[in-house]
DNA sequence: CGGCTTAGTTTCATAGAGGAAACCGGTTTC
DNA sequence: GAAACCGGTTTCCTCTATGAAACTAAGCCG
């Protein structure tokens, strides 16, 4: 026999861990879902609104991680014809089908919290 | 007055958002949550199991991704003692907690999938 | 005019995330 | 004794993600 590696008992399950895949090449990099959770909490939000705050992010950052999430279709901008202008981001309809990914990573967070302090 | 800005009408939803980057730490790397969502389908897997089932990932990265997810107390190990020494990797119960969010993030994947389809 | 606002872009610099490959110690098998 | 398997570790290297700061353009204020 060639395979020598003892039978895979391994079942395939591949396609959630592909879809967990897909999922996060979506949401990679350090502030998408934070982004996304103040879009979520806030609704419509200027740039400055976001740049102000989340904590500790650069506008360069915050300007490249939301031109991926509009690319993608999560994120809305529009140009307001205001006295100096303002941009409004906001989350589209499929943006807005994440917040059952952001909730369960808040309320994870809070689980945890507990977790350690019950220690 | 001192305060220039326009009064911030925004209020404080900051729980939620920290709890939401408590958990994106813990989170964090390219790997973690494919190695979780592995260990959530298959339970207890061996070493060698992750690293050829996990498509691309190096030895070096599964080994300080598990170390990490062990000082975390998401993932236990243990050596088992057969004769070519086996380790067994596995969620402890807190671990899985994060079935939530893996399997939220899992959906989505599937949400996004159809959406791009769709169009 | 000088200065402040919004919404970025550009430049420069760096830490560290990640990868390829070799190596290790123990055990079994041929 | 050579080779293979397990579960890593170590070394070396590269690339990119991130950050700080300066700069732009357009508009409004006094």
């Amino acid at each position: 026999m060639n395979t020598k590696k003892q039978a895979p008992e391994i079942p395939d399950c591949k396609e959630q861990l592909i879809a967990i895949k897909d999922t996060m090449i979506l949401l990679s990099g350090k502030w998408k879902i934070q982004i996304i959770g103040w879009l979520l909490l806030y609704g419509k939000v200027r740039f400055m609104d976001l740049l102000r705050g989340i904590d500790g992010i650069a506008a360069k950052m915050l300007s490249k991680e939301l031109q991926e999430l509009e690319q993608n279709q999560i994120v809305v901008r529009t140009v307001m014809p205001t006295k100096p202008i303002t941009v409004e981001y906001e989350l589209t309809e499929h943006g807005k089908t994440l917040s059952g990914v952001i909730e369960a990573i808040s309320a994870w967070g809070v689980t945890h919290r507990k977790f350690l302090f019950k220690k």
